[in-house]
DNA sequence: AGGAAGATCTACT
DNA sequence: GTAGATCTTCCTA
């Protein structure tokens, strides 16, 4: 039986939850079919005082940045769907985004529906994994920490630590002081090095 | 009602 | 390496 991540893991400041996110399954089920990836790469991101933070616009992100933890926030921009998890320690504003997978099940259903044949450039990157996962603003506001959800996360593989690399993040035009990408070492699926 | 910004991806040179 | 595609969201008037 697969084990699901339960909701008060997000409970946690976003840097660390993007950290432990790493080696965990994002499971998507759609048309009966189960579609899943380890995660290899993610991104933390705070509130208004985070230069690069969707929260800092106001609005339905910003509020959902600050509600209730283990749900998606999915938002467009330049035609993609971006997933994150909102995570953060009560009162406060946080979310992870998913920027890498290394496909498990479902990988010739995900070739298929994205028309690109590579494995390596199926997943990874935040907006080719939405695509491959079928995952769109539908999806937004949705628990992953429900063994029905059609998305959600589940126990994968534990990752050594010395294997998690740090970086800055990505596409940002400010970014904080501290590095908050977190990818797996040497791993084929991640979007950058 | 209009405008601007943006946590990207693809195709082409 | 870079330009351009093309969409959602929020802010201002």
């Amino acid at each position: 039986m697969p084990e699901i991540i339960l909701q008060h893991f997000y409970n946690r400041d976003p840097a660390i939850v993007a950290r432990e996110l790493l080696g965990k399954l994002l499971v998507r089920i759609i048309d009966g079919i189960r579609l899943s990836g380890y995660i290899v790469e993610t991104e933390a991101y705070y509130g208004p005082e985070d230069p690069a933070s969707r929260a800092r616009r106001g609005g339905d992100l910003a509020r959902t940045m600050r509600g209730a933890v283990g749900y998606t926030l999915i938002y467009g921009i330049h035609r993609q769907w971006l997933l994150n998890i909102v995570a953060h320690p009560p009162e406060c504003y946080g979310a992870v985004l998913i920027r890498a997978i290394e496909p498990l099940e479902g990988i010739e259903y995900m070739m298929r529906y994205r028309g690109r044949y590579n494995i390596h450039e199926l997943t990874n990157g935040p907006g080719r994994l939405t695509r491959a996962l079928r995952i769109d603003k539908s999806l937004h506001r949705k628990p992953v920490f429900k063994s029905e959800s059609l998305l959600r996360i589940e126990k994968g593989i534990d990752v050594d630590v010395k294997d998690i690399a740090v970086s800055y993040r990505i596409g940002v035009s400010k970014d904080l002081d501290r590095p908050l990408r977190f990818y797996i070492r040497g791993n084929k699926f991640v979007s950058k090095k």
